[in-house]
RNA sequence: CGGGAUGUAGCGCAGCCCGGUAGCGCACCUGCUUUGGGAGCAGGGGGUCCCAGGUUCGAAUCCUGGUAUCCCGACCA
């Protein structure tokens, strides 16, 4: 039975941060709220993005790109976007910078300011509508299914590492269908692939659901959402789909003619994950001596130490054993620097998550056997060398499915129901993690609840039960349960 | 934008109260010895002490004003 290994509660904010840096994933940069994200960590997010770019395909879609400016009146054409998202722009007034005619380097030259101002996309549903109004004539120019996987800007004013950057790297799904049906369709049609991505690759389990009026995306008719737990009891909202109904297609002016030369308004949908993903798996599985990777997504899935340093024999064996795995697929390395002693090394690995180390040493060659250690449950047995790569491969299927049981157990463990609003307090206060209760679907009584206990509404699972209840907060009649967390 | 804190070597920090021209750990460089869980010893390199004023014979230290960053709120993928 594997050993239970959880971070230290004290102070989790702090674990995260030190994760991030010892692990070399990211770094503070010259700018505020920006981080480089470094090597390790791109290298991660790379892996998403491959598989989630093959699924995307897989089910019909192509990508393209967008620009990285929008003229500010684009902005401004759906109400409710704009409302939104206006807070928390950068804008591009000038176009030059010159001189400072007191010799104090440069400034912005004010003769050129910009007729209209620029905006950094916060997100390109604006600019992307306002090019398919172009692309749109037929009902045979639909669907239009695109993504693009760019940068936006959003000036928030608290950042974090991955769950929160001024900048961050994304992909954005755009779509535009002849019929409601359809572009709902889609909408729930991408939702499961961000959460089947979730369990199968991060193995971090998420709940499906809906989200509230007052929680959805700024011109959506329907938000899409997909809710993790993560260590310290908090929610994160870890990907989003939205059903845009005709709001964008109207602001846009958006029309298709339809087989019976009709003029119709398009449907539309929008969706998303981000490097939030990264912080979503730090957050997830990594424990205090560091990050811990699900195999399907680690840089390196195997690393090879040689001890206490590389030889003929060692390194004989070792470089079988890599041709082998990388036979299977598994990524590995033979690590043959001689500069770091393996005990060094060991410690270096684990920050980093790799999920399997082989050490090999003369004493492990005589008695043909090598030692292999999981970095998640941190236990190490000797194997022997027959037959190895094929003990690894199994290994790592069982590591990805170790975590992702650990992480359920741990949803589970920290999923409770509350009747009364001292239960919900107390559960919210004392234990964390969600709670299922009552609520009477006003965001009056949302609102009032979010200024008391700090929680929010995560979501209306998609599979709640029908039950007739009393609304935790205010006693009015409810017709299901909705899951409430503290969240990033 | 409110409340709190902090800016000293690449990183993490001490020194500041009580002023005398800068130190520790890690990292880095050289050499020797080591090598089965973050090696030891010896030697070495590296700093406009955030910026600008002021007080003083003398300021990292005291005073004033800037500025930057972090934490706690409001905002959010």
């Amino acid at each position: 039975m594997a050993k239970e290994i959880t971070p230290r509660h004290e102070d989790y904010s702090q674990w995260y941060l030190d994760i991030v840096r010892k692990a070399g994933m990211a770094d503070n940069s010259a700018v505020r709220g920006c981080m480089v994200i470094k090597p390790h960590g791109y290298a991660i997010w790379e892996k998403m993005r491959d598989i989630l770019d093959q699924k995307f395909k897989e089910s019909g879609h192509v990508n393209a790109y967008f620009p990285l400016f929008i003229p500010k009146s684009f902005l401004s054409k759906e109400a409710q976007h704009v409302e939104g998202f206006a807070k928390e722009c950068a804008v591009v007034t000038h176009y030059r910078l010159k001189a400072d005619p007191n010799g104090n380097g440069l400034i912005v030259d004010p003769d050129a300011k910009l007729e209209e101002e620029l905006i950094v996309r916060p997100t390109s549903e604006t600019i992307i509508w306002s090019t398919y109004k172009d692309w749109i004539q037929s009902y045979r120019d639909l669907p239009l299914l695109i993504n693009q996987w760019a940068n936006v800007v959003r000036w928030e004013m608290r950042t974090r590492p991955f769950l929160r950057t001024t900048e961050f790297l994304w992909q954005e799904g755009h779509t535009a269908h002849a019929s409601r049906e359809e572009a709902e369709a889609e909408a729930r049609l991408i939702h499961d692939i961000y959460a089947d991505f979730a369990e199968t690759y991060m193995a971090m389990p998420v709940i499906k659901g809906s989200k509230t009026i007052n929680e959805r995306f700024a011109g959506a008719e329907e938000t899409y959402t997909i809710e993790a737990l993560m260590q310290d009891g908090k929610a994160l909202q870890a990907g989003t789909s939205h059903f845009l109904g005709q709001n964008f297609a109207r602001a846009f002016d958006v029309t298709f003619l339809n087989e019976k030369n009709q003029k119709e308004l398009v449907w539309a949908t929008s969706w998303g994950v981000s490097t939030r993903l990264v912080g979503g798996l730090i957050m997830t599985h990594s424990d205090d001596e560091g990050l811990v990777l699900p195999p399907k997504l680690a840089p390196l899935q195997v690393v090879i130490i040689p001890v206490p340093k590389p030889d003929t024999a060692i390194s004989e064996v070792a470089e079988k054993l890599m041709r082998e795995l990388k036979d299977k697929g598994v990524s590995v390395k033979y690590d043959t620097d001689e500069k770091n002693r393996p005990g060094f090394k060991y410690a270096e690995y684990e920050m980093k998550g790799i999920p399997v180390r082989v050490a090999i040493g003369q004493r492990d060659l005589e008695k043909g056997h090598a030692e292999i250690a999981r970095r998640d449950t941190r236990e190490k047995e000797f194997i022997p060398l027959d037959g190895l790569a094929g003990h690894i491969t199994g290994l790592l299927d069982d590591i990805q499915q170790n975590l992702l049981l650990k992480a359920l157990r741990y949803r589970q463990e920290h999923t409770n129901e509350a009747n009364d609003f001292n239960t919900f307090t107390d559960l919210l206060d004392n234990k964390g993690g969600f709670v299922s209760a009552h609520w009477d679907g006003t965001t009056e009584t949302e609102l009032k609840i979010k200024e008391l206990t700090k929680a929010t509404i995560r979501c209306i699972p998609l599979d709640q039960e029908k039950e007739d209840g009393k609304c935790v907060m205010s006693g009015q009649p409810s017709k299901g349960r909705v899951l409430f967390a503290k969240s990033y």
